[in-house]
DNA sequence: GTCTATAGCTAGATAGAC
DNA sequence: GTCTATCTAGCTATAGAC
């Protein structure tokens, strides 16, 4: 039935992508889907013909979850340093455990492998989210929570830059090194220049 | 004969070192290398039986390569900045072009289904390589080239990890944003307090 | 050291019944 | 929408000839 349909398919969706965070796109394969989810491999392939669908619609699913963060982060009354709190705790995660990486580092580090249809779509959603970070610096060095030399644009790629690092290194070596590294960062931005 | 094997299995390692930092372990064949190589999987199976153990050689070969870049540069009589301008452009790439990601990322990104082996070994390459940043980073700091606050260690991280995803992003973005990421990265070092 | 041949498995994908 | 059955292709790995 109909209902169903989309249930099932947001059910795929969403176990996918915890797949991708923990496991990457190509180490990931339908039957893993299908046993955790207590279907078969047909079924799958019955929502997403290929592989490469199910890797647009992960774009998609990245996509939408930027922009209701994005909004709500907006909407949110508060100091520059305190979105940026909730970026780098929430946003940024996806949900994410200690175990997960951000999706889209787990995209760009497939890259080589990764369906031609994707890449677009990884660039747009890095850009997407560089833009709003840089929304964010600028709040915080208009208002004089933030201070940084140089160009906003640049030390938005910086923050990003880092927080993806921190997550991927995290895994390997303790969320302590995450904490370490977002600490760091934002001393920087606060005592600089 | 016995001089020949030492070459072809250096052929394999390094080989497999380049298609680990454009592919990924878990991406790339034996009948990947044996074709690129002109031999057949039976082959690199009789150097290499099981892949874990190409996995150890790409490990120990990563080793080497420190060993010798760090001391390079140590015996380099240079200021802090030359040297970290030598590990940036360097030591950091391992020979690497603009397709290339640091391997040790690359093995990052494949933790979870890396061969058992790996993990600790793959540890100790980032313990060690930050070790490395962090002296440097305390020598430009007690001659007055840099300056930045809080742990010379957790500043390393900073660097460190800036480098390594500044790497990823610029395989999809293009190598602009690595030298942007790079450039605001210094600023920060030698502006800040 | 390199080969042919092959085992055993898993991947992505499709056809067709229900 | 989900199933069984099947296909093709790729993978790691091994045995044994040369």
């Amino acid at each position: 039935m109909q209902v169903r349909l989309k249930n099932r398919k947001q059910q795929i969706v969403d176990l996918a992508l915890e797949l991708l965070q923990t496991r990457g796109f190509e180490n990931f394969s339908y039957q893993d889907l299908a046993r955790q989810l207590g279907i078969t491999k047909a079924s799958i392939h019955h929502h997403f013909p290929k592989k490469e669908d199910l890797g647009v619609a992960l774009c998609q699913a990245i996509q939408d979850w930027h922009e209701r963060e994005f909004s709500k982060s907006r909407a949110f009354a508060g100091s520059a340093l305190e979105k940026l709190d909730r970026y780098v705790r929430g946003t940024l995660r996806y949900g994410g455990c200690e175990k997960k990486i951000c999706p889209l580092s787990s995209l760009q580090a497939d890259i080589a492998s990764l369906p031609e249809a994707m890449r677009p779509a990884l660039k747009r959603l890095d850009d997407h989210e560089l833009e709003f970070v840089a929304e964010l610096l600028q709040q915080g060095r208009d208002n004089g929570e933030l201070s940084f030399p140089g160009d906003v644009r640049a030390q938005a790629v910086l923050v990003v830059l880092t927080c993806k690092a921190a997550l991927q290194y995290s895994r390997v070596h303790g969320s302590e090194m995450f904490d370490e590294a977002m600490a760091q960062m934002k001393q920087l931005m606060v005592a600089s220049q």
